[in-house]
Parts: structure tokens; sequence; C-alpha cells
DNA sequence: AATAGAAACGGACCACGGTCCGTTTCGACA
DNA sequence: TGTCGAAACGGACCGTGGTCCGTTTCTATT
């Protein structure tokens, strides 16, 4: 007699002893980094000091890159939900220009914050569209609230675009400009595409 | 007797040897990453295809996105002089706005037209300021040009921003965008910003 | 508890980017 | 043309990211 063979593939469970050392490659990675330079932890180090094998470490987070955008996962995952359900403004309850406001300069900091990690994590971060997505779906969300009208989906990715990381770091770095001017300048281009 | 030492320092002339393995390492760059899949491109098949050892390489670009950026650079350059004095609408004679709509399919096209190199090319072309400087120069003319009011440094890179090659990617990969829609959406992110 | 097979492990191994330093080449000046 | 110091050369060498595959560990099933 066949197993009953489930029409939608599960999502494939983790065993234990898998789940038991992703754990602690995190946490040894999150403990070596702090610290020191990001771009001085190598993986073996890593993976001694979470007590595994190098292979192991590849095996879960297939390559460097991915296990610092695992890392930046779990504050990101913390960000999407003081979004969905925070307090006001950034999450609901305030009206929607003030969400969108608090957003930007949120998202601002965020990446600031974190640019090191951001950089180590190169496009296996940047191309993560659970990341982009719902960045850009949340600025679609509010931009509908407030009655724009146009192609909004490509207004969203407009106006998330000047919030990333290499766009900030010229703005600061090379422009000279001050994270206040900067902040200023974004919510003067929200208020151009809103239409006040 | 001392020489007269020059105030200012003058930019160290290259030696004819020097400039010879420069020529000859671009063309073995370009004519095997022709054909080829540019991450497929050793360093060493490139040193190897100029006649020249490795440590040359190094010597004259730096690192292996020197090399690429250095490959990038002078269609960046045949771009600028395009910009600055081809023909219109993307150089001078145009009215600003047919400039500015120009200016943005332009640098679309250019950017994916060579996606592969300059992803290549990473930081060191993306933070490169000759580039990004330029292009937000010149936005910020056109902008000042068309009576555009506010921080206009800000408003260049922000204008900026939706056309770098991760956000296209994005835009075209991910939200299934068309190019034509791509361009339509900059176009009226333009007309929003300049206040028609 | 025994078994079997799938999944995970680990560390030797490989390839490539990048460095180092002894040797060679250039060109300025006599 | 000879000399000399600076600059460039080249390839052996190193470290690290990433792979491979024989061994170990888990867990479903009986």
């Amino acid at each position: 007699m066949s197993k009953p063979l489930p029409l939608l593939t599960a999502p494939a469970p983790e065993r234990r002893d898998a789940a038991r050392n992703r754990e602690a490659l995190l946490r040894a990675a999150a403990e070596l980094i702090e610290g020191c330079d990001v771009r001085a932890v190598t993986m073996e180090a890593v993976a001694a000091k979470a007590g595994v094998g190098k292979g192991t470490v590849f095996r879960r987070f297939g390559s460097r890159e991915g296990l610092m955008a695992a890392l930046l996962n779990h504050s990101e995952t913390a960000w999407q939900a003081s979004v969905l359900s925070g307090p006001p403004p950034l999450g609901p309850g305030a009206p929607p220009m003030e969400r969108l406001i608090a957003f930007g300069e949120s998202r601002m900091r965020t990446h600031l914050q974190q640019g090191a990690l951001i950089e180590a994590a190169g496009r296996t971060w940047g191309d993560n569209y659970a990341v982009i997505g719902f960045a850009t779906m949340h600025l679609r969300y509010l931009l509908r609230e407030l009655g724009v009208s146009g192609d909004l989906t490509y207004l969203a990715t407009a106006l998330l675009a000047p919030l990333s990381l290499p766009v900030l770091q010229q703005q600061l770095g090379f422009d000279g400009m001050s994270e206040e001017r900067v902040l200023a300048g974004w919510q003067d281009l929200v208020d151009r595409i809103v239409g006040s």
C-alpha cells in the first residue's frame, strides 16, 4: 500500500541536529562579528566557534553572503513586525503620511546602522525579494491610502531606491550631506510624489 | 642647485612598458569576456592572454573589481562625452525636459546592457565618484534649467537611484515590469518632481 | 529494540584572488 | 654609451571561500 503522498510537498522539516547547528552557527557568527570587523571573520572561525565542520556552514547557509543575510534576517523580521503591528507612527494607528515619514526614517537608520553587515551580505541580501518585496508592498499600500494615483508599484520602488545603503553612503560621504538633510530631502520627495 | 620642484606634484607619468601592459591587459580582458561569462574569466587567464605575470595585473588595477571597473570606464567616458557634446536629445541642443528623458532612457539601457560587467566590478564601480558624481551633476544642472526649486542635489540623487542596476533588476525581474513600463514610471517620477 | 535509508556531518581538498620580494627594465643625466 | 636609482615585472606563495564524498546521526517504521 502506497503512502498518502501529499499534493503539495511539505516544506521538508528540519532535523533536530541541523536546527541545533544552525542556531549555534548564527550565535557564533554574531558573537564573532561583535567587536571585530565583519570582513575579518572567516567562515572557518565561525565553524570552529560553533563546534562544527566548515562543510556544515556551507550546507546550512550556502555561502558567506548567505550566512550574513541570515543574520540580517533576524532584525529584518523584527522590523517587519513593528511595521505591521508595532506602535505608531511606524505601525498602524497613525495617519498614512506620518507612517510614511516614519517608514523612511526607520529604514534609513536601520540601513546605516547595519551597513557593514549589509555590505558583507552583498547580493544575497540585496536581491532578497522577501525583504525588498515587503518594503515595496508596504510603501505601495501607504501610497494607495494617501490617494496617490498612477503606477503605484513603480512609485514604491522609486521611493525605496534612495533609501538603499549605497545611495545613502554617497549622499552622506561624497555629497557631504547631513543625515537631517537626507531625511528632509526624502520627505520633500514624498511630498512631490504624493502631490501634497 | 636644486630642481625646480613643481608646486603641484605632477600626475606621475607612466613608464612606457607600464602603459603597454595596461593596454594589453585591457584588450585581453575584453576579448576573454566577449563570449564567456564574465565570472568565469580568471585573473590568471587575463594575465596569460596578455603575456604578463599575475602580479602585473594587480599592480595595474589593484583588484579584480578594479580591472572590471577599468573596462567599464571606457564606455562610461564615451557616454559622458555624448552627454556633454553629443547629438540631441541626449547632448546639448534639445530642451531640458527632452534631455532629461533621454538621459534616463540612455542610463537605463546602458546599465542593463552592461549588467554582468557592472556586477563584476562591484563597489569599485558603484562607489566610483567620478561616475556617480558626473551623473548627479548633470541631473542637477538639468533640474536647475527646468526651474525646479528645492534641494537639487538630493533630488538628483533620488532621480538617479531608481536607474541603478539592482533596482532595475528588481523591477524587471521580481516585479515583472516591462522595460517600457519602467521607463514610463521614471518619466512620471520626473514629472512629479519637476511639477510639470 | 532493531533496521534501513535519508539527511547531515566534517575535514581534506581545490581554485582563485591577492601579496611579496628578488630580478629586470626603463629612462634621466652625464 | 655608461651608470644609477626608481619603477615595473613575474611567479612562487598564502589565505579563504567553496566543494566533495566517505562516515555518522537521526527518525520513521515495525
